[in-house]
DNA sequence: CTATTATATTTGTAGGACAAATGAAAAGAT
DNA sequence: ATCTTTTCATTTGTCCTACAAATATAATAG
């Protein structure tokens, strides 16, 4: 935005591991290596590009912890399938992530919770519809509603959308989320709607309504936290 | 499911790299370790874990990738604030993910595009509505839309949302996205709606509409995709 | 008290060594 | 010729040593 900010790059000078993982990376694309392909061995690797063994194995334990590459000590590597979250899994961590970083997971999962509807209704099944039926019944005795039984709502949602990734990715979104939201309220005054939609009213419309009903519904249902979203 | 294919785990034997992985993430987490403080050097880490050097270093290859960590040559290590999305980044080859992990980016973008509806409306301003206004005219006289055309549109809703990590994370997935597509087009039988939404459509409600009739549009708009979608 | 010089520190990289398990090859037995 | 046993080469995981280079700190000189 700012010209000034246009601030000299720090000329990222990449060290030989870096490069190597680059090259590894290109490597296995330009030559489309699949799940199951047998990989060079490290030594091999190493001559090749003139590095020490060393640098390529660190290189190597980066693709390893992606899933991208599986090693069977004393038989070689492959490729493998990689795990999509597994690098998100692990530096979702509030006390490191950036304030901004927090907040973008915060909206994202915002966006996530209104997108879903879609599949919800093109998914949905009697036996869904029956265990998320007993969780709404179950709640509308409570009082109040812990962190644990918004969970198991939303919880259920996402199992009911058939989409493993996807249900995987807000579980791991959700801690960030509350934590995101705890900080808020210490400061937004957060009012709560007029005509509040609870987890019963979504289950109904979901039973039998449409997925602009359950849309309109599920933002007024979280309209506590939109309306802490500002420019 | 099939009560046979509880079958026997491969018991994972996590390697040493692997469990100083954990052990150091584990260590930052518990002593609440923030961007910038001082980690201790390799060596006294290798000692205090009774490890090689080789092994911290390979562990701390891995940190390093993720941006969880930051190595300062010759002034020793620091924390840093890791890139949320460094580790999905490089794992997002069609080659080698999995069909199952495909599909379900392919959701994803589907109802990240139906989320962001709120957002847009809520930080829409006058000179992004202007720049929009620009793609959908130079559209209009098209015959038929590009890929980069698509990109170019849907992108700049993205940027319109504000939050950059959304940002970036959905121009990771819209490669997949496509490719997932262009092989899902050469089976199925896909059908362009009798009443298709365009871009300016789109355009003209964000300019003077709601985002109930927003997202109502863009279901139209990608229903070539929704249809795609089976149980 | 300041300026120069020496020293210690710490990461990045190289290279050597070996255990252990696996698969393949060789040797032996029938 | 076929089957069994033994030997051997391969390859990853782990450990060790070494050193360059640049920085921060301490020591020395002016």
């Amino acid at each position: 935005m700012n010209p000034k900010s246009g601030l000299l790059e720090p000329l990222e000078s990449l060290s030989m591991t870096d490069r190597v993982e680059n090259i590894l990376r290109e490597y296995f694309t330009e030559n489309a290596f699949k799940p199951g392909d047998a990989l060079p061995n490290e030594l091999e690797i190493a001559q090749k590009l003139n590095v020490s063994r060393n640098v390529v194995r660190e290189a190597l334990s980066r693709l390893r912890m992606l899933g991208m590459v599986e090693a069977r000590p004393r038989r070689g590597m492959i490729m493998a399938q990689p795990d999509l979250l597994a690098g998100i899994e692990k530096v979702l961590n509030p006390f490191i992530l950036s304030k901004s970083n927090q907040k973008d997971i915060f909206e994202l999962r915002l966006i996530l919770e209104m997108g879903i509807a879609e599949f919800l209704f093109a998914r949905k099944t009697q036996q869904d519809l029956d265990e998320l039926e007993a969780i709404v019944e179950k709640q509308k005795t409570l009082p109040v509603l812990s962190k644990e039984d918004e969970i198991e709502f939303h919880g259920k949602l996402y199992d009911m959308t058939g989409n493993e990734t996807f249900q995987r990715f807000q579980s791991l979104l959700f801690p960030v989320f509350e934590h995101v939201f705890a900080t808020l309220t210490t400061t937004a005054d957060h009012v709560a709607p007029a005509n509040p939609v609870t987890h019963y009213d979504l289950f109904k419309i979901l039973n039998d309504g449409t997925p602009e009903e359950f849309r309109k519904a599920m933002h007024i249902h979280l309209s506590v936290y939109y309306n802490s979203i500002r420019r």
